[in-house]
DNA sequence: GTGAAAGCGCTAACAG
DNA sequence: CTGTTAGCGCTTTCAC
């Protein structure tokens, strides 16, 4: 593939996509003209948006933002951080970044820690150096390398999914307070034996801050919080898991609060399955509000919390903070909502 | 914020990070050297390799990517092109691609194209101005613009999910094989008035494939083909409707071939709630292979997509291209695996 | 094994 | 509204 035509004096590579110079040669214009058409069309008069666009057509110009990036020390470009992907929840939190982002001409960079900090340190590391407008990041428990790296930081950084002090900003829900008011529920539904079940609590964190809440709430009714914490597994075994498990080890229990959807719609095809009745055999109740929990039958209990709304609002901080806008608070709490169904 | 130390001349930013110059300077070596440092450690004496280090940790060096790429023309970062982050699908293969490309130290950059096939034209226009190491995009059908300015890039491109002749390399299955295997097993059951039920096949055209192959399969058994195409909605819902759809309209089918696994548990699990049984009343069948499908009763049957796999070929043939080695085959057929429960 | 010089392609800053 | 000049921070190339 041999290059024909204009460009002389390319030393390093061999064929070259064409440059600014290029463009700007071809119209007839400074190359600082050509930067402007691209970064600030309006600031040039008609008659020479035309000539240049015409050059940029002529010679298949493709911008080099590498080379914008490193003269403007700023990134159209925002690194995103999870634990994992494997997590719907986090899957639309993503979606919700995205699609404001995207509108807004960034790019997004994704990074998954799979729930180890040492790995989180290392991402901010190397996302630190691509000059990013921002940064979004999951939870609010990281390193001390992680938080010192982002604190000396000077641009935006929003962490995701939990409401209250942060690095900077951050946009989430109370887990607390919605183990807190799941458990409630199902006291004023009169349940007296509720068990709490989840997978690897300390590496997911947050549903452990749930059965936190969970048990000050049965603790302040004088009851006992008793936990079933699973290995990980796919999340619907374990929670088929768990059910066998309580209803054998623990036949009293009238009751199982699930640390996510997954586990509970798990545990209740598995009730329909074997033919445990749903909620007078045993109640059970979840967390997230996933689709299909309002298509099962009785339809589950859950608390849903607004994902994607997370996303949003995390991107919205963000950008606002990018463009020197006020933004209000810091911090967001989003919110939650208990949705009753029949299965507590 | 004011810098009290070294750096005088620093003349557009304010406080500037750290860069390879200073760590030179503090090391008494050439910034050269440090590059190296980073690059080929193995081509440093110990003694100054030790230097080196002790001066990056000295003054908290964080790598610039953008200047290095600009220097020498690539990125370590993949762009990967999806038409969305709602199918799980997706999801999947994205979790492949950065399970092996983070290992081998790539950043993956996310786009998404809602299904437009312009909105992918300018999404691959942007990231081509990434120096990208190559490029990985879903589908085989493109606009010509797109199939022209990846031609004429001379970096790696993959297409996935589907399996034929791409651009350059390709990961993925026939579709329209696994519609005729799922149709042909129908069949081999008994089945004969059997519809095929999607949600804006047009979009999904992947699933518009293996309806396809499914009325290849029924016609070669002279038997008609009806299609229910839904407008889109929350799948599990798309997937009741269907249901009732088409045991009103249609009263003597006997078997409804899902265009996707979402789709036919909001089937069964519509049909649970409702009394219908399956595969007594109605067969259902799907295609995706979820482990939800698994959890059912009976158990879904259903057509398991390799999704995981094609994420991780996908990254090999790109990392292998990169690297110069050989790869075999430009395109790779992943297969599929058809799951037989009880529910067709 | 290490260094000096010369850019990579673009944009900030300041003129005009 | 458009142009000139001088880098951004790193790596390539070629010496030593």
């Amino acid at each position: 593939m041999s290059r024909d035509d204009a460009h002389e004096k390319r030393s390093r590579k061999g064929a070259m996509q064409p440059t600014l110079t290029d463009v700007a040669r071809e119209a007839g214009v400074a190359p600082i003209t050509v930067s402007r058409y691209f970064n600030d069309p309006e600031a040039l008069r008609d008659a020479t948006r035309l000539k240049v666009e015409a050059a940029v057509n002529q010679v298949g110009y493709v911008r080099n933002m590498i080379a914008g990036s490193l003269a403007s020390a700023t990134t159209r470009v925002i690194p995103v951080i999870v634990p994992s992907l494997a997590n719907v929840v986090f899957i639309e939190v993503i979606r919700g970044l995205q699609q404001r982002l995207e509108a807004a001409g960034y790019q997004l960079l994704l990074g998954k820690t799979d729930y180890d900090l040492d790995r989180e340190a290392q991402l901010v590391r190397t996302f630190l150096g691509w000059s990013a407008s921002g940064l979004i990041i999951a939870g609010l428990r990281h390193s001390d390398e992680t938080r010192q790296l982002l604190e000396n930081w000077n641009q935006p950084v929003v962490e995701i999914m939990e409401y209250g002090d942060g690095l900077d900003m951050n946009v989430g829900l109370d887990h607390r307070a919605a183990g807190h008011a799941m458990a409630t529920h199902l006291l004023n539904r009169g349940y007296r034996h509720i068990h709490y079940a989840g997978a690897e609590l300390e590496r997911d964190y947050r549903a452990g801050e749930r059965f936190e809440g969970h048990r000050q709430a049965l603790e302040a009714a004088g009851l006992p919080a008793p936990l079933l914490d699973l290995p990980s597994r796919q999340q619907m075994d374990s929670g088929a898991e768990a059910l066998m498990h309580i209803r054998t080890h623990s036949p009293t229990c009238d009751a199982i609060h699930f640390a996510n959807d997954d586990m509970a719609c798990g545990a209740l095809l598995a009730a329909m399955r074997d033919g445990i009745r749903i909620p007078e055999d045993i109640a059970i109740a979840g967390f997230n509000g996933l689709p299909i929990g309002r298509h099962m039958t009785p339809r589950l209990t859950t608390i849903v919390s607004p994902r994607e709304l997370i996303g949003q609002r995390a991107a919205e901080q963000l950008l606002r903070r990018i463009r020197g806008e006020p933004l209000g608070e810091l911090s967001i709490n989003v919110g939650f909502t208990l949705h009753e169904g029949e299965s507590a």
